[in-house]
DNA sequence: ACTTTGACTATAA
DNA sequence: GTTATAGCCAAAG
């Protein structure tokens, strides 16, 4: 078996075990994949993850400042955080408030 | 094989 | 405090 996954296959690996009503950042699951610094990268699988089947919770993924950057990557605008918002999460202008309470680091809940 | 991009992050002005 | 720029790296064109 050719566990060769690619990027952006490591990321959605990542991006589908993150909890209810929990979020992460771009660079931590970046750094959760030893590639710390492609934090664009990250956001860049993204892009593809709505062809995926069944597609990922990217709205459960921000920048690092809680920020709902790719808001406008979803079908809505308002559809992130609509989605948010239903999982418990209190977004306000675009950001993610208590973003450190909600936030879950892929590096050390995951025991890769 | 080269250029452009892109849902980031950090620092500078 | 806000805006600009640089550094980053892998995939798509």
């Amino acid at each position: 078996m050719s566990n060769e996954q690619s990027f952006f296959e490591q990321v959605y690996e990542v991006v589908k075990v993150i909890p209810y009503g929990r979020i992460t950042t771009y660079g931590a699951i970046a750094r959760c994949l030893g590639a710390s610094g492609s934090s664009r990268m990250v956001g860049w699988a993204m892009n593809g993850s709505h062809v995926l089947s069944p597609p990922i919770p990217a709205h459960r993924v921000v920048n690092r400042k809680g920020v709902l950057t790719g808001k406008h990557h979803f079908g809505s605008p308002d559809a992130m955080q609509q989605l948010l918002e239903s999982e418990g999460i209190a977004v306000k202008d675009d950001c993610v408030q208590d973003f450190d309470r909600f936030f879950w680091d892929p590096a050390k809940e995951l025991h890769l």
